[in-house]
DNA sequence: ATACTCTAATGGTCAAAGAAAGTCAGAAAA
DNA sequence: TTTTCTGACTTTCTTTGACCATTAGAGTAT
């Protein structure tokens, strides 16, 4: 994997637990990845722009920092963030199941629409004999679709 | 935390009980954070500068002091100072951003407003091929206009 | 008592060192 | 060729220390 895919997803990792900001030391960070620390700069810039839905901010300095805010977005904007950022390859059938009572929760989906999307990833409705990881595959790609959908009939 | 942070929320905490006024011995405060007296200075003029809304008093000298006073002004006071007092031939876009984001944090510009400013000032709005002095006179003139503006829509 | 001087106790200034982060051109890799 | 990575250099913010300025009060001379 590539060096700036795995600070990539490092920080997306925390990005994912910490609510939806963190601070980090571009120092620290550079030397646990053991890479040069201008690196840093060099992901915050192709991953992390507000092109792509983030905004840095940083201090120099002593106790200087880098913080990294994924930006409040339209309810569209949020299903997009999701369908590119979040939802990878593959989901499990609970992973979905979370994913539908959030955006159910955040007025994203509606209450019909959520437990429509929760069967159609069910096991019960993917009950064929093909291997399970297959089956996650898929799951991620409906959720991906129905959720694109969704996003384009309310217009971005 | 930074030592300049720590001693600023100090300071403010006793502002908060105190009233909007607290006079300090600046060798105490040293001793007490274990710092350089000179620190203290530092602080005081990076924190509690009028920029900030703070005026400060002091004396030398056996029984010296320094008092530090958290002024009260109307939003559009604030503003006028800054066009009179703050604001002077010439602003660089580094300084009218970060203007712009106190008098955001601060709720006299709304966020809509400040990016709208902020832009107006920026580097390529006026990428045109006039000397860069030239360019940051005129900033600051945009800035006087714009700012006395809002005051008046809001009433001194 | 008054005025003057000396001194200890304060606070102020500024330049230099230290501690981050930013930039950018060019090397390396894909 | 495009993307990734690095390193030298730059900029910004913080902290310190040496030296300067001011003040109250004690001591002293008139």
């Amino acid at each position: 994997m590539r060096l700036s895919d795995s600070i990539e997803s490092f920080i997306k990792t925390l990005l994912a637990e910490d609510s939806s900001e963190v601070e980090l030391k571009r120092n620290e960070l550079a030397e646990y990845f053991g890479c040069a620390p201008s690196q840093i700069n060099y992901v915050l810039a192709t991953r992390f722009s507000p092109d792509h839905g983030y905004v840095t901010e940083s201090r120099r300095g002593g106790g200087g920092y880098i913080r990294i805010v994924r930006v409040v977005q339209s309810g569209s904007q949020r299903l997009l963030y999701l369908v590119n950022e979040r939802i990878g390859d593959s989901l499990s059938e609970e992973e979905c199941i979370r994913i539908l009572s959030q955006l159910k929760e955040q007025g994203l989906i509606s209450a019909q629409e959520a437990p429509v999307m929760a069967s159609a990833v069910s096991a019960k409705a993917l009950a064929v004999p093909i291997p399970e990881a297959l089956k996650d595959a898929m799951r991620a790609r409906m959720m991906k679709s129905m959720l694109t959908t969704i996003a384009a009939r309310n217009g971005v």
